[in-house]
DNA sequence: ATAAACCTTAGAGTTTAATCCAAGGTCAAG
DNA sequence: CTTGACCTTGGATTAAACTCTAAGGTTTAT
């Protein structure tokens, strides 16, 4: 038995942050002393685990909450549920992984032009960008017609 | 002379935005009519268009007020202050892309092992993956040593 | 003259994942 | 029996970028 200190200590974290995903209802103490204070057994500290792995992989507390609503009750769920939450979250990443791509590659155009030099900023070619759409510098983001289907995003 | 909702949809934004903008000291117009509507002119929306491009390279608001008052005092800044608004925002953007590099390596990872069927998740390879930490699959992030240095995250 | 569309304001709500605070109760050591 | 470390609660705060609401005033067209 862990009190809250001893648990978030266990694994880096802060009691504050048991306490949240408490109320989160992502993990609960399996009891409490007379007192009131929490206490987590062993199975609550392979929980808290499973929600530290799940969260460095990427997924939020929200999608770990429905991986978690599967994992105890297993037996009654199916592979392709879990399967269809990590790829969900895989399209999410990637999606944002593109946007971030594109940001880069137009940072990068824009430092490349920029002479950075102590000199007036008058002329300088990243204002300029800036100011007048030049297309060469700022990269174009493409033009995915997406039809509005009913996944959300 | 364009009115709120005219500019907004000249950028196809909502009217709100132009107001959040206002209120955050980003664009404000330049004058009002009698009855206190606000009345943007064409500097106006060349100053929308500059945040808006910026906006669309990675740049947070913040970032954008930060480029909007060196813009409007060029003469008297110089183009390193510029350049190294661009570079602090492309080491921000390459470090969250090798974050999330790291997550669709991890999840595609699970979703290749997992079969992804009807059947029950029982011995679904991605639960087990996350009950039981399997290195291989997912990766682990690489420890850098980070010296706490100045700079803001 | 009256409805529809548009505008005004201040302020609250959204999302994510904590983190911090205040006021107070508990526990072990000395 | 008192100090200090630890625990309890609810609620406020952070960052980012909007989005929405309520209650009311304005403009334009029929
Ligand atoms: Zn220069
Ligand atoms: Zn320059
Ligand atoms: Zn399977
Ligand atoms: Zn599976």
């Amino acid at each position: 038995m862990y009190r809250i200190g001893e648990l978030a200590a266990l694994y880096d974290i802060k009691a504050d942050t048991l306490r949240f995903y408490e109320k989160h209802g992502l993990l609960s103490p399996s009891s409490r002393s007379d007192s009131g204070y929490r206490l987590y057994n062993q199975d609550d500290s392979e929980r808290l685990k499973f929600i530290l792995r799940a969260k460095a992989v990427g997924f939020s507390l929200n999608d770990i909450a429905d991986l978690l609503s599967i994992e105890v009750d297993k037996s009654n769920r199916a592979c392709a549920e879990v399967k269809g939450l990590v790829d969900t979250k895989l399209e999410q990443v990637e999606a944002k992984l593109a946007e971030l791509q594109h940001f880069a590659t137009s940072l990068k155009s824009l430092s490349n032009t920029c002479c950075g030099g102590p000199d007036s900023a008058e002329h300088c070619s990243i204002l300029e960008a800036l100011e007048s759409s030049e297309q060469h510098i700022i990269a174009k983001k493409e033009q995915h017609h997406f039809s509005h289907s009913g996944h959300k995003d």
